[in-house]
DNA sequence: GTTAGCACTCAAAAAGTTGGAGTGCTAAAG
DNA sequence: CTTTAGCACTCCAACTTTTTGAGTGCTAAC
């Protein structure tokens, strides 16, 4: 059953003044707000509609109204004026993407840092671990105790580890052992690397040393802990001028949450590339989450591998704002990961996406 | 001017009880933590003399005595009965330790993970960067556009890039680049590679690409923003338990200070490999950690590198428990960086230095 | 030097008071 | 059938007052 045009108004109303001041709105608030045409009785009267449909609710009786999950859903789904960012902030972007996007090790604990400092939430990244398989392999011989292991993976990243050994081997032992490498271990995804792999490896190449096992340990490591794999957080701290994280437990039990990086890949989910998915309230499996919102954009990250950006607020959360800011760091950071320079449709068109089950 | 035995004995008994309860104490708290035997009265003739000479004061007349930072200092210097582990607990520092060093990258996070949990303290770790130079380079050609630049540090660590080029090159074209890199670009600080330095290598090997500056720009972007130089904080959500930052202003302000890396580096100081440092309120020059403590741990990370590990707290912080645990965890951890597995002298003896300025 | 005794202080908790924003309802008007 | 003015009512939030009790400093006796 669909709202009048003037519910919508005034829902919208209340959600966005809610949003500014935090404080239950009431009647007349909405009136100036919506610029409807009429008296705060006929709004009094929409509001306990909109009150008994479950879009609001109140604190308690004879306060305003405060959005509901339920309130809040409609609005970003339907109520909501996306929000074009000005020039001025995608240049501000842009210009702090190109400055830090300096050391790949760092640049998704940057990007997080940058999120935070443009909506004032706390501000998560994730990026998902993808299988790898080994590309090339080099051995580079130091002394005849020591050789450095260099793995070009199928992302096109570089691992490598400086190996010591206790006993000595030869230049030429290396050289057969990377050639012997380089054929029976690229391409192969790391379950298939078995111990009968590595001891005819072993066999193949003549290794009484160990050598072998070595190596194929230090690529198995590599391709299982792979990566990418990381979440992180940034500006927790912001949570605590909120009015709704005044009293500490609640904030603690949020940053706490919040600071383990399980409960960030959980959050990992369904959803297109070029997305902003949208968790209100409940809508979040985590009792933590219960009464805070998550607005996740994915980026593409090359190689069909997709990451998170997201940050993490009150229900109450200029969702417009940031949904448009998040959307477009994701595309910025998509196009300079490589993971095409054209986002399927729409980036800046914004498209929201969200959990409709019980609208 | 030497306290008598018995102003001693009353004022560990006053720190000690406020540290647990965080309550002002009062003259018949401390005759029962003492076990002196005489009256109240007298315990508040000598909690008047020590509330005069500056070790304690009171919140407001007529409540119980809170100890000062010179209160603390003495306590910490002279009055604090150093704290074993009991077998228990280094079993349990070391078994976690053993659990989680598996990767160097998220070695130091995990730490301060680690002194979080064992401290319910947020946790920092600090890891200064050294000048650490070239030893050796290997390109590795890939197909005519890529190559791999593997870079061995002086600290034996190996850093590497992957390089896309519009343009292409040959395999012998490398061989000659890195053959003169290794002589010319090996030993010498990031500072002498000069733009001089680099055009005239340009010149020596023929090249009218830019590979050579690609190369170069790769070696001085790693020395200088290097390895290590990390500072990271975890556990910041534990300071909201503690009644001292029930108020989320004073809890923001920390969190915020320390959750800049800029602020903590600042905290690397003094202090010899072994040391634990004691920093009481103002004694930290940051106005931001006036009303906290910070204990630190240095640890030996190998090569005279030297990286602290440590927490932050109220000024009540049960210092000898903390002490105690951070110096333990510094000491395996220099054993397990292969910093030297005895260190100097004297770890879980427990060496505790701080300003001693004005004590 | 130590102690009992007592008047005094002051914060924090409990109880009481007030003000005002905002409601729901009713009844009249459109 | 919708809109509106009017009014009684509710309830939080802020403020004031009262009470309580822990703890002190001081004095005078031991």
């Amino acid at each position: 059953m669909e709202l009048t045009e003037r519910k919508k108004k005034i829902l919208r109303a209340v959600v966005e003044e809610y949003i500014e001041s935090a404080e239950p709105v009431g009647s007349r608030t909405v009136l100036q707000r919506s610029g409807l045409d009429c008296s705060p009785a006929t709004v009094r009267n929409e509001l306990a509609d909109l009150d008994r449909e479950g879009y609001l609710e109140q604190p308690h009786t004879s306060a305003g109204r405060v959005p509901t999950a339920k309130g809040y859903r409609l609005y970003v789904n339907e109520l909501m004026r996306e929000r074009e960012l000005t020039s001025d902030e995608t240049q501000e972007i842009t210009e702090k993407l190109r400055g830090r996007a300096v050391r790949p090790e760092t640049l998704m604990d940057e990007i997080g840092h940058m999120a935070t400092e443009l909506t004032s939430y706390p501000a998560l990244t994730i990026s998902s671990p993808t299988k790898a398989t080994a590309k090339r392999f080099d051995l580079i011989y130091l002394d005849p105790n020591s050789f450095i292991i260099v793995l070009l993976l199928s992302t096109d990243e570089v691992k490598n580890k400086l190996v010591h050994l206790p006993f000595s081997f030869t230049e030429s032992m290396l050289v057969r052992l990377s050639a012997v490498f380089n054929s029976a271990f690229t391409g192969i995804p790391e379950e298939r690397m078995t111990a009968e792999l590595i001891s005819s490896t072993e066999r193949a190449v003549g290794d009484t040393m160990g050598l072998t096992s070595v190596i194929a340990g230090f690529v198995i490591e590599t391709l299982t802990t792979s990566h990418g794999g990381g979440a992180n957080v940034s500006g927790e701290a912001n949570l605590l001028k909120l009015p709704e994280f005044q009293d500490p437990n609640k904030a603690h039990e949020l940053i706490n949450y919040l600071s383990d990086a399980k409960n960030l890949t959980a959050l990992t989910g369904q959803g297109e590339y070029g997305d902003v998915r949208v968790l209100i309230g409940p809508e979040n499996a985590a009792l933590e989450l219960q009464n805070s919102s998550v607005v996740l954009a994915s980026y593409n990250a090359g190689d069909g591998m997709r990451g998170l950006i997201g940050v993490v607020g009150p229900t109450r959360m200029d969702y417009s704002a940031v949904a448009a800011k998040l959307s477009f760091i994701a595309g910025s950071l998509s196009r300079l990961l490589g993971g095409g320079s054209a986002p399927p449709r729409g980036f800046g068109k914004l498209m929201i996406k969200g959990d409709d089950s019980d609208v």
